[in-house]
RNA sequence: GGAGACGUGGGUGAGUUGGCUGAAACCACACCCCUGCUAAGGGUGCGUAUCCUAACCGGGUACCGAGGGUUCGAAUCCCUCCGUCUCCGCCA
């Protein structure tokens, strides 16, 4: 959630950063006037409640003396029975607020590129030359036929449409990407978790997938329960409502996980082959930052993405996101692109965000800093996503008669 | 899933005939004083959120697992949910 003091203080500013992500200024003066009725309303319900206070402990104090309480009870009463309206006007505006508040998306920073989508977004570097093939390479589901890694019928069969099953060496070649991005993070100072891939509504809420995107969730039926749509959820609110020491920071965390999105709003995207799943495998890193320190450690984590992927000896490129399309909850993300030759495009593999104090105002994740509880940043980020991973060792280690070579790095996992 | 017990501040732990308890005491922690040597004495402070205010000075409100209810007034009574422990059932 924004800041909605600094909202209120500085609305010609704070409208204008949100301008670069489609906030219209209309939305932000509802939000604005929304804020100051509430104030006004728990103003009013509390000085209300303060008397009512005062009173009781009057009619205590007449009680224990034996004193005449008609007269005080007369107008105790008449006080409780003035409260209603106000009780209610205060639970109105906060209901109000609040489901505004949790819609709006985070402040992007000053940095971020005006753009409306991704058409938009700024190509900082390309790293290792793509490979030239003597041939013409195929895209990953055709080799996947070729050596019946991917099993895209029958998973259909046991789930539906956008699931599939990896059979054999792809099985082993995702299972071996898992271990080495965990080792590899792991060595980089990271804390490897195995968490829970159901997380309740409180926990989505904080993250920021909650109340906005439940659409694109997958809800366990009759449990307060939803399927993780990525290791961000439960790895974030591993802090959730805690108050961190500061020499704690920062708390790295990596974990793999599954996870499950509806993809709602993508129909018709990626249909035909692996790259857009119900289901896929990722490995997270996440990172609880002190507010002052979290460049850096965006700055690390970009660095080690980009590091798995130069290991993997896939070419990539590093994209900074334009306002447009940066997520609901980032203020700033790279996208790490990698090279997909049967696609002849760059695809998105790794996409690493700050979001400042956005979730750790949702999620109350807060440090000691002397005697004051400040707000954390957070940061998450891919590294990687396996199942895009796989496809783009296919399309790259492709030989000309549809085998596959296993990178060096992954030869020991095999 | 069934039965019983329970859920208080960083920790231990008082407080269940509703009011003087936002919450004793002890420990831990922070600062100060005394003392002076491997041990200890004294003082003060020590939850979170939010509002008023220039203010982390003062004051209001809310919070004793969560959410409702009864009442002038609830940590204390009632309901629902969540969680913990024990026993049973089930199971990897």
């Amino acid at each position: 959630m924004i800041d909605l003091k600094y909202l209120q203080n500085n609305f010609e500013e704070a409208s204008a950063r949100l301008q670069k992500k489609g906030v219209d200024a209309d939305t932000l003066t509802r939000l604005k006037t929304l804020f100051a009725e509430l104030k006004a309303a728990n103003a009013a319900l509390e000085a209300a409640k303060a008397e009512q206070n005062s009173m009781s402990k009057l009619f205590g104090q007449y009680k224990r003396e034996g004193k005449d309480i008609t007269e005080l009870k007369a107008k105790v009463d008449a006080n409780k029975e003035a409260m209603v309206p106000l009780q209610e006007r205060a639970r109105e505006a906060e209901e109000a607020l609040f489901s505004l508040a949790l819609a709006i998306p985070n402040f992007p920073d000053n940095e971020v590129p005006e753009g409306k989508d991704e058409e938009e977004n700024v190509e900082l570097r390309r790293v290792l030359e793509p490979r030239s093939f003597d041939f013409e390479p195929l895209e990953h589901w055709a080799l996947a036929e070729k050596n019946g890694w991917i099993d895209f019928e029958r998973g259909v069969k046991l789930a539906k449409s956008r699931f599939a099953v990896l059979r054999g060496d792809a099985a082993r070649l995702e299972r071996a990407l898992i271990n080495f991005f965990l080792d590899t993070n792991r060595e980089k100072g990271f804390e490897e978790l195995c968490v829970p891939f159901m997380n309740n509504a409180q926990m989505l809420q904080g993250t920021g997938q909650l109340p906005k995107f439940e659409d694109d969730l997958f809800k366990v039926e009759g449990e307060d329960l939803y399927l993780i749509p990525t290791a961000e959820v439960p790895l974030t609110n591993m802090y959730n409502n805690e108050i961190l020491s500061e020499d704690a920071l920062p708390v790295l965390m990596t974990g793999y996980t599954p996870c499950f999105r509806k993809e709602a709003g993508s129909a018709g995207r990626d249909t035909r082959g692996m790259i857009r799943q119900h289901q896929f495998d990722k490995v997270e890193m996440v990172a609880i930052a002190h507010p002052d320190k979290s460049d850096e450690v965006f700055e690390m984590m970009v660095q080690n993405a980009s590091d798995i992927l130069t290991a993997l000896g896939l070419p990539y490129r590093v994209v900074e996101l334009c306002g447009g399309d940066l997520g609901f909850s980032a203020a700033r993300t790279i996208d790490l692109e990698v090279w997909l030759p049967g696609q002849n495009k760059y695809r998105e593999i790794s996409s690493i965000s700050n979001t400042r104090d956005f979730q750790a105002r949702r999620a109350k994740i807060r440090f000691k800093d002397g005697k004051k509880n400040r707000l954390v940043h957070t940061l998450n980020g891919s590294a990687l996503a396996v199942g895009r991973t796989l496809i783009a060792i296919m399309e790259n280690y492709q030989n000309e008669d549809g085998s596959i070579e296993i990178p060096e790095v992954l030869k020991k996992y095999m």
